[in-house]
DNA sequence: AAATATTTTAATCAAATGATTAAAAAATAT
DNA sequence: ATATTTTTTAATCATTTGATTAAAATATTT
C-alpha cells in the first residue's frame, strides 16, 4: 500500500488537500457554479484524483455541506439548550460566539441559506431548527419573559441583527478591515439592543 | 412587419412573456443555475427565440437584475431622502413598504445579494448604496439624534430585522400562510423595538 | 393576391464540464 | 531487489448547455 502516513501529516494529506479546497471553492461559489476543475487546480492536484477519491461532486459537495452545517449548529445549540444560563447570558453568548464563527467564516451564511433554498429538499428532513428550538431553554425562557410575543419574532430579530451585516457586507461596507471591526463592536450593541426589546 | 400589435396586449406578447420567464426562473435559481431553456420553456416558447429576442442569457440576466435593483431602491430611496420625515416616521414606513414588497417578492433578498457575491466587480460602481445612504436625510437624523452609534449599525438592524426572515424562511417558519401572518405582525413590532433602540 | 418583412421553429454546433479509463509513478510488502 | 498494491496522471467520453442557422410560418405592405 501506498498510505500516505499513519496519523501524521494528514493535513497535507491529498484527501485533506482537496476537502480544504472544495471547503473554499464550494463556500465561495456554491454548488452549481463551482466546477470540479477548480477544486482540484486549488488543492493543486489532477482533476482526475479527486473523483479518485470523492466518486463524485455531489459526494464532496454532501461532505462539505454537513461540516458546515455542524459548525454553524454546533455554536447554537449548546447555547439554547443550556439551562445554567439566564436569558440574558444566552443572548450575550450567543451573538459574541456566532459574530466571532462568522469573522473567521464570513461566507457561511450566503453559502448555506443559499443551498438550502436551491434544494430545499435535501434537507426538510435532516434541518429540523424549528423543532430543535421550539423544545429549547431559551425558547421556554423566551414565552415565559414576554407571553406576549412570539418567540420566533425575537429570535428572528437577533439572527438577523447578528448574520445580516455578513451577508450584505458587500453592498453596506467598505474595506474589510473596517467591517470587521464594526463587527466586534457590534457585539455589545446588539447585546444591549436585545436586552431592551425584551423589557419592552 | 409582423409586429405583434400597436400599444395593448403587451403584457401577452413574446417579448413579455419572456422577461416574465426569465424575472421568475433567474431569482429563483440565480443566473447559473438558470439555463436558457428553463426560461423558454417557462414563457411557452422556443428555445431559439429567446436568443432572437435578447442576444444571449447575459443580456436577458442585466436587464432582470437592473428590474429588481430599482424595485428594491425604488422602496427605500424616497424614504431615506425625504425631509418631512421625522426619523420614527422614516422607520416606519420604511419597514411597511419594505415588508409589502419583500411579501410580494420573497426570493428577491436571496437573489440579489447572491448575484452581488457572485459577481462584485459588475456592481462595484454601479450601487454605491453606501455613497447614497451616506448622504441621505435619514443618516443625518440618526447621527443627531444618537452621536455615540455609527449610523451603519442601526440600518444593519432595522434591514436585519426586516429581510432575514425573509432569506431564513426555509430554515426558521413552518407553512407559507402562517409565514406571511407572522411578517403582517412583524411590521409594528420592528417599528416599536426600533424606536427603542433610538431611545437606548 | 403577390411581395416583403417579421416571427417562430427544428436541427445542429461548439464549448464546457462531470466522469471514466488505461497507463505511469510511487509507495509498500515480500 | 522484486513483486504487489496504491496513488496520480493524461487522454478521452458523454452529456449538458448557450448559441446559431436555415427554413417554415405568420403577419404586413403594396
Amino acid at each position: 500500500m501506498a498510505k500516505n502516513n499513519g496519523a501524521k501529516n494528514l493535513d497535507t494529506s491529498t484527501e485533506e488537500k482537496i476537502i480544504q479546497a472544495a471547503s473554499k471553492v464550494f463556500t465561495q461559489k456554491g454548488y452549481v457554479a463551482t466546477r470540479t476543475r477548480d477544486i482540484a487546480e486549488e488543492a493543486g492536484i489532477n482533476l482526475a484524483l479527486l473523483n479518485y477519491y470523492f466518486r463524485s461532486k455531489e459526494k464532496l459537495f454532501q461532505l462539505i455541506m454537513v461540516e458546515k452545517l455542524q459548525l454553524l449548529f454546533s455554536v447554537i445549540l449548546p447555547i439554547v439548550n443550556n439551562d445554567d444560563l439566564s436569558l440574558e447570558e444566552k443572548v450575550e453568548t450567543l451573538v459574541e460566539n456566532y459574530i466571532n464563527l462568522l469573522i473567521d467564516n464570513p461566507d457561511l451564511p450566503l453559502f448555506v441559506l443559499g443551498e438550502i433554498k436551491a434544494n430545499p429538499a435535501g434537507f426538510k428532513d435532516r434541518l429540523q431548527v424549528r423543532k430543535v428550538l421550539q423544545n429549547s431553554s431559551f425558547v421556554r425562557q423566551l414565552r415565559n419573559r414576554r407571553p406576549d410575543v412570539e418567540p420566533v419574532h425575537f429570535i428572528v430579530s437577533l439572527l438577523g441583527m447578528t448574520v445580516f451585516p455578513f451577508i450584505a457586507k458587500q453592498i453596506l461596507f467598505a474595506d474589510d478591515n473596517t467591517f470587521k471591526m464594526q463587527m466586534e463592536e457590534r457585539k455589545a450593541l446588539i447585546t444591549k439592543w436585545a436586552r431592551t426589546i425584551l423589557e419592552t
